[in-house]
DNA sequence: GCGACAG
DNA sequence: ATCTTGTCGC
């Protein structure tokens, strides 16, 4: 698939937030998406030394999700983790391999936050403004928010809430485990985010889609 | 001003 | 994120 460039891509904190606050508005969290017959998975790793960016997708059928396609890019890392901008340090190489698929996915499921963001505009926000396509932010730990307690068993969910609204869940994915932040990306509600979350869990805590993805950025296959 | 802080 | 085998705990 081809993906045109929207923006150059900043160097600078100053230059991201201007970016995040032009392109926040263009963010849809009601479902605009059709039949899922394909579920993508994205991640990052790195090499040399973080001087490196690897980027994996792995494009899964749904519901059986099994790998029906992957990819792989790198380009150099040109800028540095910093809580809030972290699309503008693996979005571009994410794009990369997302070019090189064929296959192409109905939805995105992201390693990162969607609008549980300081200015509503995480990861998989940006990745789906971008591509134009239904995207679901499914981090590993908090950024922003807070919740209350939520019960142990699979299926479970708080709402995540900051600055007086609700920008997420927090579901428990397996029983016993520590939850998943869900939040939607773009071209998706927030309902239909969890749904789609837990339609991609088997017997893992971490969806198909990111553990496919995580492992092939990972180098170690 | 003091902490918190996706990967 | 990344370096890495066995091991503690339910």
């Amino acid at each position: 698939m081809k993906i045109h460039q929207r923006h150059p891509w900043p160097l600078t904190v100053e230059e991201a937030i201007a970016i995040q606050n032009q392109l926040q508005p263009e963010v849809i969290t009601e479902d605009q998406l059709g039949e899922v017959q394909y579920v993508a998975g994205v991640d990052v790793g790195f090499e040399n030394d973080y001087a490196i960016s690897r980027a994996a997708v792995a494009v899964l059928s749904f519901p059986d999700l099994q790998l029906v396609e992957q990819a792989i890019a790198r380009r150099p890392t040109t800028f540095p983790y910093v809580p809030g901008f972290l699309s503008f340090r693996e979005v571009p190489v994410v794009i990369d391999a997302l070019e090189q698929v064929s296959t192409i996915p109905d939805l995105i499921l992201c390693d990162g936050q969607g609008i549980a963001h300081p200015r509503r505009f995480g990861l998989a926000c940006h990745l789906g403004v971008l591509t134009n396509m239904p995207t679901i932010g499914v981090a590993k730990s908090l950024l922003i928010g807070k919740h209350e307690e939520l019960p142990v068993e699979k299926g479970s969910w708080q709402p995540l809430r900051y600055k007086g609204g609700i920008v997420g869940a927090v579901l428990r994915s397996r029983t016993g485990v520590r939850p998943l932040y869900v939040s939607p990306g773009h071209r998706i509600s927030l309902d239909t985010a969890i749904d789609y979350t837990l339609r991609c869990i088997t017997k893992y805590r971490l969806p198909e889609t990111t553990r496919w993805a995580d492992k092939l950025a990972s180098n170690r296959i």
